[in-house]
DNA sequence: CCATCAATGGACAGCGAGTTCAGCAAGGAG
DNA sequence: CTCCTTGCTGAACTCGCTGTCCATTGATGG
């Protein structure tokens, strides 16, 4: 026993934890969350029935884990591929996830689909809303409260997210997207702090 | 044969769908939306289980059924029960939907949950895409599509209306939340349409 | 080189969905 | 009031998916 950081001591442990995680992710893409059964993970991954419960208590258990990629890009820093200038403005983490979402968009288009109706839409909000809430300058007092504010910043995103990923006709970028979300959400924000 | 509009010439049909409806509604408020299982409906609706399914094709076309009366509430006219004054304002659909949904609070929120995942979010949010719309004027030709504002606005209200019912702390009234949602929606609003 | 620990795979019980059918009861038309 | 249409019954059945168990095999790290 390693002791080790409570993960992947074991290089046949990482092999099946990485083979599933990618299995789901492919699978969702083509059929989305729900219609994935465990038994399709396992066939993709190759993998026996009885390995999957020895690391994971079920598909949502599995979902978790895939995740985390997700939360290191929103959470901290001021997004890993910012790419050109200073990020330095509000909302920083807007652009950096359209860009992510717009390549993944198979993807990306599944974990939003609300008609699919997957869990996922609310762990992104609530990564969503902790990423605002420490960008959100702190003295807040208007008639407003703040957690309104969160959820209505979050909210605006997710729909517009949601929106431009199931949109057929018009071919926005992610620029444009980040464009559109800042020019809806800018007055409001204005006219509620400071 | 009596040939009446597709619907509800026998009164044993009205009965049972009644029940059913009433006992989704019931469960819903429970147990959560993918919670209720048929056995769960019949056993409510006191209903035999091929009863069920002469009347429905599964617990999906169950809960269009009984869809309709939301539908109804936000769709056409200035909404039934808008109370005082004229609501001849911009998105009249908030207040009198906002009181409908705290009159009936575990429902509203059971259908309002993302963590439970319900497919009704989805319907909510088309329809009132569309009664924006109807509202919007129509000459809105600026560098936000007119889809994205739609969008924006439906999001920015189930994200607050998510969250009031959700919020255990403060307890505000719906004339509250829809003056917080006017503070936020229409500054943004004022910014892309004229 | 060896003890450990993960992977195997097949069998199993349990649950819920959706179907079928022969028999019964209630409704509406005349 | 009568009769025939129509909907309800309820139990049994198939099917697919979940989650568990266990004896066995084989790779891994010390």
């Amino acid at each position: 026993m390693v002791t080790s950081p409570e993960s992947a001591t074991d290089r046949r442990v990482r092999r099946t934890r990485r083979a599933l995680q990618e299995a789901l992710l492919a699978l969702m893409a083509e059929k989305g969350y729900d219609a994935v059964t465990v038994a399709d993970l396992i066939e993709r991954a190759d993998v026996g029935r009885s390995t999957f419960y020895n690391h994971y208590a079920d598909k949502a258990d599995l979902l978790d884990d895939c995740l985390d990629g997700l939360r290191a890009m929103i959470g901290p820093g001021p997004a890993p591929d910012a790419g050109r200038g200073v990020p330095d403005r509000l909302l920083g983490f807007s652009l950096p996830f359209l860009r992510h979402a717009g390549e993944q968009r198979p993807l990306a288009r599944a974990m939003t689909d609300r008609a699919k109706a997957t869990p996922l839409l609310g762990h992104v909000e609530r990564v969503l809303v902790e990423a605002i809430r420490a960008e959100l300058p702190s003295g807040t007092a208007g008639p407003v409260p703040v957690e309104a504010v969160l959820h209505y910043v979050a909210g605006t995103f997710l729909a517009l997210l949601t929106w431009w990923l199931n949109d057929e006709k018009t071919h926005h970028t992610p620029e444009q997207i980040d464009q559109i979300f800042r020019a809806l959400v800018t007055p409001g924000l204005r006219a509620v702090i400071g």
